[in-house]
DNA sequence: TATTGTTATACTCTATAACTATA
DNA sequence: TATAGTTATAGAGTATAACAATA
């Protein structure tokens, strides 16, 4: 896909190495002992909330039964506890320790840093570049 | 990550809402009957070639044993075939079979389906992504 | 000696179905 | 009846180390 006849296709075409080259930066979870899915749960609990698990799931864009077993193990690691939820007794809720709140900045500082490609923008390029995904974001919400 | 402060920070997180959507669109493989992959290689696998293992586990930036996996599974769906190299007897190539072209045309057909987000785009708006995104792929390959 | 692909191992992620305790 | 979370299961991807054949 080199042409623009179709400039959709050209374009996604085009993101797909920033997609390849994130998939390096996943691998990077690994030194901090964590698995790609726990990486991802650990940087959408925010330090303070408890989240359901099914909420959780639905983040991660997976089966409940999945998010058990991620979680069992951030539990072993003890980066993450399961409390009681108020108001429905069949829910659990999800909250990081304190020990959590302290990998997940270092988790978030991994996965924030722009890949390569993107780090090699102009500022005013990788501006240009956030207003037109708004305004497809803009257009999908609708 | 709502402010501009620092745009290619700002550029990534949006970006990182295109995967999301990606991962949606990847678990369409699985109507091909392809783990997501097997999907990648059978993409990977242009008609014609026939490309070595350790060759396809740098595309897909996994090791060279898990190759050896992925390649029997597609083999066993008579998708690909194992062939001996030319010019170094410990290399086996991997090349499509009429069938797994066939179902290559399927996988590229949806892979290269830009997600909603990028649809919403108007024409103008992305070709302006692609022209950025070139940019930055023309800064890093010096 | 070094490299290609394979095997063995152990762990993680995935989807499905069946189960429990709640609602 | 329906839902949240768990368990059981089977398949798939992952990294590491050890191995055979070849270079």
């Amino acid at each position: 896909m080199s042409e623009e006849a179709d400039p959709h296709r050209w374009a996604w075409s085009l993101i797909g190495r920033l997609f390849r080259e994130f998939k390096a930066s996943i691998a990077d979870l690994g030194k901090l002992g964590l698995a790609p899915m726990q990486g991802h749960a650990i940087a959408l609990l925010e330090p303070g909330a408890a989240v359901p698990m099914s909420r959780l799931a639905e983040q991660l864009q997976c089966d409940n039964s999945n998010v058990t077993g991620i979680v069992d193990r951030l539990e072993a690691a003890g980066l993450v506890k399961r409390q009681p939820f108020e108001g429905d007794r069949r829910v659990k809720a999800v909250a990081l320790t304190p020990l959590g709140e302290q990998v997940r900045a270092k988790v978030l500082e991994r996965l924030s840093q722009p890949p390569p490609t993107l780090a090699a923008l102009s500022e005013n390029d990788a501006r240009a570049l956030g207003e037109i995904l708004l305004r497809g974001f803009a257009a999908t919400e609708r």
